[in-house]
DNA sequence: TCAATAGATTAGACAAATTCTAAAGAAGCG
DNA sequence: CGCTTCTTTAGAATTTGTCTAATCTATTGA
């Protein structure tokens, strides 16, 4: 759904970005990366983490997320405030968002189009355009 | 640059809402719309208050950007987790982000196409379209 | 005009998400 | 193995925003 995994498996993965494989960065790469496609917060990461008995700390889920960021590996969402997401495609695409039930869901880039973009302000150039389309239940 | 304003003053503005003009939320709808188009923080509307000697706490900042928010007089703008933005200008438009600097910078509806939106998730209705173009500082 | 009342404001406590700090632990390297 | 560097961690701190209970004020109608 966003092209084939750029790696094999979770070491070769914090190898190639320079990060040190410890068991907290194995582990939480496994968790990110091994299912599809993801929309996780810090809390759900650890969650998950403690819950298949990996120690580990909120503050180093925290750190590892942002170094995977960094990395190109992982990226975030704002679609609400004082709550992160975290998005495992790093594929050009955009988002519903279920703001009833937190919910976020992938649109890929080539299934819409957003054309006719004004120049960005003088001095600054387009770093990334997001697209957030909100949705509410039907009342049907 | 964003049409009329409907309402030639603030108290005439608060009684269409149903609001009780107050000296707090008449003050704030002042601060709020006798400018252009304006994006603040509640921390930066509180500030620009009490520098106006309107003595107002930043709980009631919070509730009347709420309730104004609810009358549709104002939008709220999520680029940054952790921190809202408040938008003056209701009609129809996007925005540049300019993380460096935090602030925000109006795209005019007209002047932006999203075309081929995929049909919502099975139950949902689109409330809202956000586009949010992210900038950096050009290396020049 | 004035008292009654419904609604508004407030200080300060509280809450949630995230970051920071300083100390202890683990990797990598020779 | 021992050294150095990087990592993890508990817990404190920070930030943004909400809640509570008491006080105040706008409105209303006699």
């Amino acid at each position: 759904m966003s092209g084939p995994r750029p790696f094999a498996n979770a070491l070769e993965m914090l190898r190639s970005a320079g990060l040190r494989p410890t068991r907290q960065r194995l582990a939480l790469a496994r968790l990110l990366f091994d299912k599809a496609d993801r929309h996780v917060t810090a809390e759900q990461l650890h969650g998950e983490a403690v819950s298949a008995a990996v120690p580990v700390s909120l503050a180093t889920v925290y750190n590892t997320l942002h170094q995977f960021i960094g990395a190109g590996l992982l990226r975030e969402v704002v679609v609400n405030p004082g709550r992160s997401y975290f998005d495992t495609n790093v594929s050009d695409h955009h988002h519903f968002f279920l703001e009833e039930s937190g919910r976020l869901v992938d649109i890929p880039g080539d299934r819409i189009d957003v054309s006719n973009v004004p120049l960005p302000p003088a001095g600054t150039a387009i770093r990334r355009v997001d697209v957030i389309i909100r949705v509410e239940r039907d009342e049907d």
